[in-house]
DNA sequence: TAAAAATACTCCATAGGTATTTTAT
DNA sequence: ATAAAATACCTATGGAGTATTTTTA
């Protein structure tokens, strides 16, 4: 009379995602008519409808929405359960860091080697994952902490910013603008900017990598799609576009006929540390304050260079 | 190859919580054999043992307690989506407030009759729950928002105080110390501090009503066992225990042969508001500021009453 | 030796498959 | 007319039960 097993709630998100009993049997990888059953038995046994459904439109109702919202972090707290079980009873357990390819450098090394003081703490392990993934990894248990870079949905995580510096434009070498010392966003308005893949048009990442996350009126044009800083960089060289980049990037990538300059009004580039929320890991707990110490001991460090 | 079920995370804590299959087997309702199958079975899935066993002794190992903890709060989040999806079917859906008896009075009325200008939101109804369980029906779904007084475990909750107020000691009108316009704590060492059945010693919570959370060296002696506030303030008359109260507690419960005495150094009584972590429902976000405001609107009287 | 977990087996509930029918556009 | 959900029916995996054996403190 009551709780729902995993499965069936897996199957539920299946046909909530699809909103079409086919489509997500076959993602499923099972047939239609277990697929059907399965739902009207959730339903009965909730003594809801979770649907309304014709033969040509399945849509959610209310009540359906409200469990498809409750199913996913579920669904994930399972994943993260199996994963980090499984990596508790590996013979060398490790606590996974997960980074995106180019995030971290000096910052991240300070962090690693602060925290590995420790000798009673297991070893700390840097897991590159997919350009916005990291805070999935953490909630899947994929990983155990992260370091994120760009805007992301918090959901499920404890955060704590570790650093922030302002963005700048990245400009081909032959650009107009190139010599100038200074501009406003609003200067490049209408230049195309390349896109990512996975960020689909207006979300806030999007909205965050062409620069207008602060100037929602100005309209962006679509540039090439790429799918790493390199090939953003080469774009960029080309003339085929500008991206709005942390001033670090610079430093970290040789140069490349690309010119970086100061953008007044942009939003800047902020890194999160992100871990599970309320984890009760040492490790993790190790990790946070060995990333603050290290933050404080930089902040430390600048004001006395200021001053 | 990866997932677990429900029902078997279930198993899993039942004898997490018992390290005793065959006690396990009989909370459970089931018997003894399926269930040590169920438990190989998981471990076998997960190729991780979770219990070391002689038939003398179970312990957890360490993958075990990794998976016990995270497995309570996937059983949590269970109950959570079947509650609020079949509330949300409801003719009537409401928003639950859980508090306990005796909280909230002229606050609570406020909070809900701001929260009800807004005629677009689904009627506020008050559950009032056990002691110390408000938290829980927050993170079970039987409720989604609570009013929490005195120390409690906010893992998968947002929280937000409202409102903080010293407590006073409060002594049978024949005590020796009742004529005293102030007090330490350490000038009712000693003293017979009444039970709630469910608070074991030691922990915040007994810590916290015994006055001692911020005097760890203090011991206290155990007086009567108490269930309510009322009963409570009898053995108080009675001369047989002492209570560390909030001020508003002289006010609600009318005069009973105990006096309030100040005492200048408890940790004061705070109210919380607490809700489902990351929630998304405008009903939720809308209590939570209707508290905020009427709180806020609080302090302002209670500046202009100060100046 | 006794208490508790593991093994051996039996049974049946149900997850899932195939074939077919119904329904709404 | 057709795409898609529902129904009917079948099969087999595995969850749960009983009886028994093994283990260790």
């Amino acid at each position: 009379m009551d709780d729902l097993e995993v499965r069936e709630l897996r199957y539920f998100l299946a046909v909530a995602d699809e909103l079409n009993f086919t489509r997500a049997a076959q993602r499923l990888g099972i047939a239609q008519p277990p697929l059907s059953k399965a739902i009207r038995a959730i339903e009965h046994r909730l003594g809801v409808q979770l649907f309304t459904r014709s033969t040509r439109k399945v849509e959610l109702t209310e009540a359906g929405r409200v469990l498809a919202e409750h199913a996913r972090p579920v669904l994930l707290g399972v994943a993260a359960a199996v994963a980090r079980t499984r990596r508790a009873a590996a013979a060398d357990p490790a606590l996974l860091v997960a980074i995106k390819p180019g995030t971290g450098g000096d910052l991240l090394r300070d962090i690693i080697c602060r925290y590995s003081l420790d000798p009673g703490l297991p070893p700390a392990e840097v897991v590159i994952g997919g350009w916005a993934e990291q805070a999935q990894m953490v909630r899947d248990g994929r990983a155990d902490v992260a370091l994120i870079g760009g805007p992301f949905c918090a959901v499920g995580l404890d955060i704590e910013p570790l650093h922030s510096e302002p963005r700048m434009a990245a400009l081909s070498a032959r650009h107009r603008l190139a010599n100038r010392t200074g501009l406003l966003r609003s200067d490049l308005d209408g230049e195309a900017i390349p896109l990512w893949p996975d960020a689909e048009p207006d979300s806030d990442l999007a909205r965050y990598w062409s620069g207008t996350d602060r100037h929602p009126d100005i309209k962006t044009k679509p540039g090439p799609v790429i799918t790493d800083m390199t090939q953003l960089l080469e774009v960029v060289a080309f003339g085929q576009g500008v991206a709005f980049l942390p001033a670090s990037v610079r430093d970290a990538y040789p140069d490349r006929g690309v010119v970086f300059v100061p953008v007044a009004d942009l939003s800047p580039a902020t890194l999160y540390l992100g871990w599970a929320q309320s984890s009760s890991s040492r490790a993790v707990a190790a990790f946070v304050r060995a990333a603050q110490d290290v933050t404080a001991d930089e902040d430390v460090l600048v004001e006395a260079v200021r001053s």
